[in-house]
Order: C-alpha cells, then sequence, then structure tokens
DNA sequence: TATAGTTGTCTATATCAATAGACAAATTTA
DNA sequence: TAAATTTGTCTATTGATATAGACAACTATA
C-alpha cells in the first residue's frame, strides 16, 4: 500500500539487503515504478531504511543480478521489469486460458514422471485405496519464455495409464485429458498456503534465494463429480498473484 | 510434501537458522507432528541439513521463543503448537462463521480508524471519486485470543459515516453494516500475494521477524453489486491456510 | 565549463552467523 | 547402577553482514 515504506528488522536471520531486496521487489510488483522508471538514490534509500548506503548496494546488487534493476554510473539505478502476473483461481480454471490478455506464448512443460504409491493425502483427494498405484507428473508452467508456476500433479495409474505421454506432447492437462475422454472438468477444491522456496522451486522458477512462493493444492473433478487429479502448485510470489472471482 | 526435508540455501540473505526454522515450522502446520510428539534429536537435524548442531539450536532457540517448541534437557525438544487454521474464501466469507468448528471465540478488534481521502486504487473500487473522503479502519481478527488476522479497509464515508462507532462496539463487519441497512453482501473479487511481513505484521499478528503473511485484497458487494467495502488482510502464512470451495 | 548529483571502488572495523570440539547436566534404558 | 541418549554451556575460529568514511568516475544541468 506505501510503496517502498515499510521498516526493517534487524537480528531476524534475515539479512537488511535482502529484506530491502523484497521490499523493492513488491514495490514494483505492486506497480509503483512505471518500467524503466528510476530508483530513488542509494542515499534516499539508505536514509528511509535507516540503514548504511553500502547495505542498499547489497540489495541493488542483488537485483540487477537477477535483472529487476539496471544501475547506470552517474545517472541512477532503473527498474526493468514489469507488474506481476495475474493468475486466475476458480472452478474453470485453465492454465493456458487463463493468462490469456498478458502473455502471447504459454505451455506447460513435462520435467518427468513416475509411478509410486498413494499418500493418504492423495488417496482421499482422489477417491482411491492407500497405496493404490498413482503417476506423479512434474511440470512447470512457462509463459512467454518465462517459468510461471512449478506443480506436482497426481492421477489414478489405472485410469490414466500413459498420460505422461500426452502431457509430454501436448504441453496441456486440458488436452490430455480430452484423450482421455474427459471434455470438461472443474476445480473443486483449493488450500492456499505460502512458504519460502525451497531448492527445487528456486531452481525450476529461475528465483533467487529466499523468495517466497505461494502454494496451492487442488482437486479436480469431472462434471459429475468424480476426482482426476490432485496437484500442488508453486508460484512465485513476486511474479503472480492469484485472482479470485465470483462469476468463475 | 516431504516434511523435514527439502534443503536449505547458503549466502542468499537467509541465515540457515532461520531457514531450518522455517522448515520445521512448516512442517508442523503440516500436520507431520503430533501435538507433544518429539522433534528429531539435535545431531539428526543437523545432519539432515548437513549443518552443525549448533545451527539447528539457534533455529530450536528461535521456535522456543515462539512457544512452538518446548526443549527439556536429557528429554527431547517437543512440538507445542498445532495444525495452521484452515480459512474460507468464497463469495459468502464472513470472518466469524468462516472458523466455526476450529475455535470458540473470535471477534474483531477495532484498532485505530481515520478518514482519508481516496487512493485512486480504493476509489475504483469503491466506486467513488479520487479524492471523495473513506473511512479506513485498522482491525486485528481474533480467535481465542489469539490474532488470526490484520486488515485495513476502506468505506465510502458519505454512505457510511459512524461506522467506527459500530465496529467498535460490535466487533463484527456484518452486525456493523446491519446497522446501515444492509442484511446481506457478497465478496466480489479477491486478489491473492504473498510477503514478508512488515514491522507492523510483526507486532499485530505476534509473529517473529522473517514471518511470511499471505496478503488479500477483496472488494465486498451489495446483492445488487453494488461496492460497499475494500479491504486488505495479511494473514500469518505459518498459522493460517486459505480454503476456496467450489460452492460458497 | 563548472557544479551538483549519482553510482563505483577501496580501506577499515565491529558484529552476526556458522563451524568445531569438548564436556556438563539431565533423562531414559539396559 | 551403569551406559546410552539428549539437551545445555563454554571456548575458539572463520566468513558473511553492516557500518563508516573517503574519493574516483560518470552524467546531467545551470
Amino acid at each position: 500500500m506505501t510503496g517502498l515504506a515499510a521498516s526493517i528488522e534487524r537480528r531476524n536471520g534475515v539479512s537488511l539487503w535482502r529484506q530491502i531486496a523484497d521490499r523493492i521487489l513488491q514495490a514494483i510488483a505492486n506497480g509503483d515504478f512505471a518500467e524503466n522508471a528510476a530508483l530513488p538514490p542509494e542515499m534516499a534509500l539508505a536514509e528511509r531504511y535507516g540503514v548504511n548506503r553500502h547495505t542498499v548496494r547489497s540489495a541493488i546488487a542483488a537485483l540487477v543480478q537477477e535483472g529487476v534493476l539496471k544501475a547506470e554510473q552517474g545517472r541512477g539505478t532503473f527498474v526493468l521489469s514489469r507488474k506481476r502476473l495475474s493468475y486466475p483461481i476458480g472452478a474453470r480454471t485453465r492454465f493456458s486460458t487463463g493468462l490469456q490478455g498478458q502473455t502471447t506464448e504459454r505451455h506447460i512443460a513435462l520435467l518427468s514422471s513416475s509411478t509410486e504409491p498413494a499418500s493418504r493425502r492423495i488417496a482421499e483427494a482422489l477417491g482411491i485405496a492407500r497405496g493404490a498405484a498413482v503417476i506423479r507428473l512434474e511440470t512447470r508452467g512457462e509463459a512467454d519464455g518465462h517459468p510461471v508456476s512449478r506443480a506436482t500433479t497426481w492421477f489414478d495409474a489405472k485410469r490414466f495409464a500413459g498420460i505422461e505421454t500426452a502431457m509430454a506432447e501436448t504441453g496441456s492437462i486440458t488436452a490430455s485429458l480430452k484423450r482421455f475422454g474427459i471434455n470438461d472438468y472443474l476445480r473443486q477444491s483449493t488450500v492456499l498456503s505460502a512458504r519460502h522456496a525451497d531448492a527445487d522451486d528456486l531452481a525450476a522458477l529461475d528465483l533467487q534465494p529466499g523468495a517466497i512462493v505461494l502454494v496451492t493444492m487442488s482437486v479436480n473433478v469431472t462434471l459429475d463429480g468424480q476426482p482426476i487429479q490432485f496437484a500442488e502448485s508453486r508460484f512465485s510470489a513476486e511474479r503472480v498473484e492469484l485472482r479470485l472471482s465470483a462469476n468463475d
């Protein structure tokens, strides 16, 4: 709400430069800076946060490294990257259609797949016996070549044998399910949480350590309520916001 | 998914002990430990994360300070606190009814209120002129005496003059709106994001520095679609998860 | 062309974070 | 009771984090 303001805490296990970098990222994501706009000078930021100029420089260096900012000696420091993508969540959520108008190209890349026995949680969600075989897909959602989400998805192995091939070929869950005779489906429930990104998230989403991910756990069902898919998706909180609409 | 596993990153501005503390909190919130269950011994944790025992001890010390763990010399370290509250988000979300069954007592405390000119964003959300007077309420949602959420809410000052008094008296948005002739309302839209808690969040939600908050920005409307309220709410990601149901 | 404003680099110092090892203190188990 | 297990305390060392100050290099502007 207040842009670059909001204060900084000491001795909490998070370094000052990391906290300041987070605040700047937040401000950019909130749209407080236009693209190519100049950041306030280092001395001004140092004063605002009550830290040394070198500490601010560490924060800026990290963001330059990340490709978010560009510093020019004598001129100033400039914002390169854009606002957050707004990702809709609702009963009819689809990865590719959701981002229409915000990006031009999007697809889902299959990173790996395996078959494993269902844990209790997954068995419950899919309505199958605990320990029954499930197919696990590790995927990454990409828009305009940039990673947007990282998901782990489980399907009943009996009903959806070979879905990993369909995913690899089509790059789309919706298209893959069509091959199994499912022409429409709904998102039954979603549980939302947030945490620090782990090593896998960092690599897959091209994040800097310390980044935050939004986590959704969802169940998709056929129109008559039969569960078909359980998924845990991770989104970069810096790059994505989730939007819930009433009419969806 | 994998409980206490998930690895740890170095040189990223977030100290190892803070990262380990976060992982333990996550595992507890996920229900990987029963209440009063023993944490693995310090040496085992140190080995699992590839760090020195003293680093694990720092993480545990922080969580003991927070009241999440209790260490007993010679016996072990034990989990005190419970799973996350599951907070429903949907068209008919209400603070007090949402947590039914999970808590016994809940209300909203009014921290402060003020009148200010509407920013562009708030004017748009409420469908009033930019700069028109709006009432701003700073509130804290509490359940069983523990802080759950911290919210900032804006109302059209013309239509809802004196609503701060109603809030202070009733401790409920729903009850306050009734005094203005609004017997029912819907949540029109919600935008969800996450960030590190700022100083205000830390104080209001009784969090440790470095904690993550889930942020929702929502617009409530009357049944015929007239906007009445714009709100930004912050929830502790450690203590709360947000649940989206299809039939809501 | 000065001058002011800005980022870049260097040196120095103090504190925090992390590692390492040793042993004490308390509890549980054989 | 003795041994094993576990948390608590202490000392020492290293590297990362943060502060402080000075000055160089570059840009825009009066």
